[in-house]
DNA sequence: CGTTGAGTTGAGACATTTCAACGAGCGTGG
DNA sequence: CCACGCTCGTTGAAATGTCTCAACTCAACG
């Protein structure tokens, strides 16, 4: 976390300039990478990348985004939800493994490839921290490995809202997980039913039915389809299969 | 692939000196890095690396590894095979994402971690070649998450051979895909039929029943557990879910 | 006000798991 | 040498969790 006087305007007025791949770099880095870089926005729906092609290399400034592999007939898996500051794209590879579209309206802070790959070689901070996101990306992939080979339905669903759960702690950042075990919280989830089912690897009417389980469980309340409110975290955790339950 | 005269002699011995990070690497940037590392050798069925601890960094000159994470009550899910040339722990990150087991005699080139950070921050080849490791880690994963969340048991049995002919054909490299495409292929099976359960997120017995229905199917023959002829990859490739069945 | 899409709920079907038995290989010790 | 115990892999029959198919509600919208 720099905080140096003469980042570009554009950064510092930029809702993520002190989070993500940014929060890495200090001002003439900024400027640098600012000149290169180019805002555009997405409509919700909208395909940003197609699985194989070359893709788009940026920043989330704003906005809800999915990355999907799709079978040849159809199926489809969502491998990773993208949220404002998470990074966009493979510098250094050349094909993108899987689509990525707009689930909500999308801000993006989009560089050309060639011009971004030039300059992580000239900033140390830059490919440290775009690699720290792939690397991170893999830990989140093999937790989901994890869930999807061996995880039950209503485990799923309660990973996923965990999952929900840690990522609005680490953005509020203000307190420490332990200190919020016994606080209620109430989470807008972000996606459809039916892109919370291609994720968990489950249909629609599960995952439906799960959430009435959880619900009856009395461990969440469901004030509308998008709006959640966690009762007990350690009972979500014991749902989500991370304590053996002793029963 | 550079190919100097002063490289060392551990290194010229090396079954993988021309693969992996390794083949990336100058001969002054081998000397340096061959200064720091230490060969060590593991038993079947040894853990190497402990989930959640710091984890050893090097070079897998020979053998076959199993990565896993393990759930509270004992399920596992197998996230990585490593093979010969793969580059195992995750420099950069000071917590194992998963156990590290050896499944045959393993024969490991590791480092210090501390001192390969700082060798990787001299040599761009080598961090580049680290970080290329860790991206194609990731497709694979999610490659992985299309398996466990979307195809059905034989459909995953199929992936999972097809996954070990395209390893052989990559290890051989002396013919592309295509040409190869109706060639029969035999396997060795590195792993046992409960390690494939849990990369696959399958049990034995299922492992075992869909093994026989591709062998019913006329896809596969069976020689024993650990041999597998392949007689039609376009057919393998077809139970493997990785074209539309125009049925 | 009819249409459309998202979400929920129910009943039955189905794929895989669970439970159980069995055979082959293999080292050990009598 | 054979009996024994053990693990691994296979096979069968029953149990079960999730999917499939279908109906219905509700809100949004032209």
């Amino acid at each position: 976390m720099k905080t140096p006087k003469d980042i570009p305007e554009a950064c510092a007025n930029c809702g993520i300039r002190n989070r993500g791949v940014c929060a890495h770099l200090y001002a003439e880095e900024l400027s640098k990478l600012d000149s290169l870089s180019r805002r555009r926005r997405y409509r919700p729906g909208e395909t940003i990348v197609m699985e194989g092609s070359r893709g788009v290399v940026g920043n989330v400034i704003d906005g809800t985004l999915v990355e999907r592999k799709t079978m040849a007939d159809g199926r489809e898996q969502i491998v990773s939800l993208l949220f404002s500051a998470d990074f966009l794209g493979t510098p250094l590879s050349n094909q993108a493994d899987a689509t990525v579209d707009a689930v909500s309206d999308v801000m993006l802070c989009t560089f050309d490839r060639d011009q971004f790959e030039a300059a992580a070689a000239d900033l140390p901070g830059l490919s440290a921290a775009v690699h720290e996101q792939a690397r991170a990306e893999l830990a989140l992939a093999r937790e989901w490995m994890l869930l999807l080979g061996q995880k039950r339905a209503i485990e799923r669903i309660a990973t996923f809202l965990l999952r929900l759960v840690n990522r609005r702690l680490n953005v509020t950042c203000l307190h420490n997980f332990d200190d919020l075990m016994d606080d209620a919280q109430t989470l807008m989830i972000p996606i459809s039913r039916r892109q919370i089912a291609d994720f968990l690897g489950l249909t629609t009417e599960t995952v439906s039915r799960k959430f009435g389980e959880l619900r009856d469980l009395g461990v969440i309340d469901i004030a509308d389809a998008r709006h959640i409110t966690v009762h007990s975290l350690p009972r979500l955790r014991a749902a989500a299969g991370f304590v053996d339950e002793l029963a």
